[in-house]
DNA sequence: ATCAGGTTTTTGGCATGCCAAATACCAGAA
DNA sequence: TTCTGGTATTTGGCATGCCAAAAACCTGAT
């Protein structure tokens, strides 16, 4: 038999520890409400409705089959999060943010994403640098970004994700993927509009490029630039979202 | 007389409207609690005591004369913020940040700085950025710095965050403001040493006379540099703090 | 004295129920 | 029909109490 998990291990003892499936809490309701309802929020277009969307405690313990509590701790790491308030005794408002919000924060994510590039050329290796362009090895001149939109967006937030990871900086990458988190639901008709999947492309390349050359000023720019461009992008042409 | 916010202002009524007072909800138990543990959190020296420091449910409950539930809501929020670390039936754990983490923090906030100052390059008003200048008016060759560290510390601090919110970009402000308060603790030790106060003054204001010139490199550069030195001070010489 | 085995206590997780504020609803008067 | 006043309902805020997992404690055998 063996003994699992002891405080203080015996001393003399032949320890056969194969299959410890993981005992683990398995997570808490509140934790998994959590999630539910994180993933709920952000699968839900919240800008194409016109009037807001509410939640309401009572019908998502019985959605989720637990009581109110769990349910209520869940919503307040969600309020936390910025993606609910709840306004006292009138509900809890799904947040809907404001242009000016979004354009913010894509240059906020400018600013993580050129640190990391920055922080890259001094320390990541070659091959995984060199490996971010497998990201988008299905795409080239006869197979073009702008034709296949949906499937070059999410390789879009995969190198933009991947790449803050060899910044082994996990403050930026945690902050960059809150932040990709607000701005997904909105990216849907920004980030892969076809006017801008043109020059997408070669911008990423540009940044792998200097990477490589471990130009930290020049990669910096270009990481930079890149993202204030779609920021600069989105204030001019995202106003049919916030009528 | 004003009509005073009607949800439909009657036609014809004299409305007498003064001394309302702001019925306002005052903000819940659940608020109030979470307010007053990160305060306490905030100025209990983590790192200065050995042990790793507990929270009881129960005994907060107590303290602050309510029940478990909006302290379990309140420390919900006070672990999406990364303050607390609530382990199954372990307990409540206020988290330690190890050393690297601290620096990823600092870096992270070179980042949004060396962005705002970017931005506020091209956007604020001269007297703004002049009026940066009277954090610091109280010290000088006659009264330095690293005589008077905690007051200059407090000044650097207010430096920091009015520079900022100079760029108008709250999400900037938001995230900065968070990295602060997560680095604060830790600073008592570090940003307020005399070793780097020496350096600390000249490089705020060559930070200002690039802003005011509106040199939106060399303001961003002089921004991203300087609190990368903090980094890198904190990296070189930040061990006693994390035996 | 040491340690296995069992018991008590502690601690977070959660269900339940009541409360008050805000709203929705409804009936009666003008 | 429209407005007013009152009532029922909805909804988040919160207190309370039980539960199970862990830890702390105790006790008796070796």
């Amino acid at each position: 038999m063996a003994t699992p998990k002891e405080t203080k291990a015996p001393p003399a003892m032949a320890e056969a520890d194969i299959a410890i499936v993981r005992i683990a809490p398995e997570t808490s309701f509140k934790n998994k409400a959590y999630e539910a309802l994180k993933e709920a929020i952000l699968k839900m277009d919240i800008y194409t409705t016109p009037e807001p969307v509410m939640l309401d405690e009572r019908a998502l313990s019985e959605r989720l089959g637990v009581s109110r509590t769990p349910i209520r701790e869940a919503i307040a790491m969600l309020e936390q999060d910025g993606f609910v308030k709840t306004v006292p005794r009138r509900g809890i408002v799904v947040v809907r943010r404001t242009k000016t919000e979004i354009v913010d924060m894509i240059r906020a994510w400018a600013a993580l994403e050129s640190m990391a590039a920055r922080l890259i050329t001094t320390t990541a290796r070659k091959k995984d640098i060199t490996a971010l362009r497998d990201f988008f090895k299905d795409f080239n001149s006869d197979r073009r970004p702008e034709d296949h939109i949906e499937e070059y967006s999410k390789a879009n937030i995969a190198f933009h994700q991947a790449l803050i990871s060899l910044s082994e900086n996990q403050v930026l990458v945690d902050m960059t993927n809150d932040i990709l988190l607000h701005v997904r639901g909105y990216r849907q008709l920004t980030i892969g509009r076809k006017d801008r999947t043109a020059t997408s492309l070669p911008e990423h390349l540009g940044i792998i490029e200097a990477l490589e050359a471990r130009d930290t000023e020049l990669a910096e720019k270009r990481a930079r630039d890149h993202t204030l461009g779609l920021a600069a992008y989105v204030e001019a042409h995202g106003q049919e979202l916030f009528t």
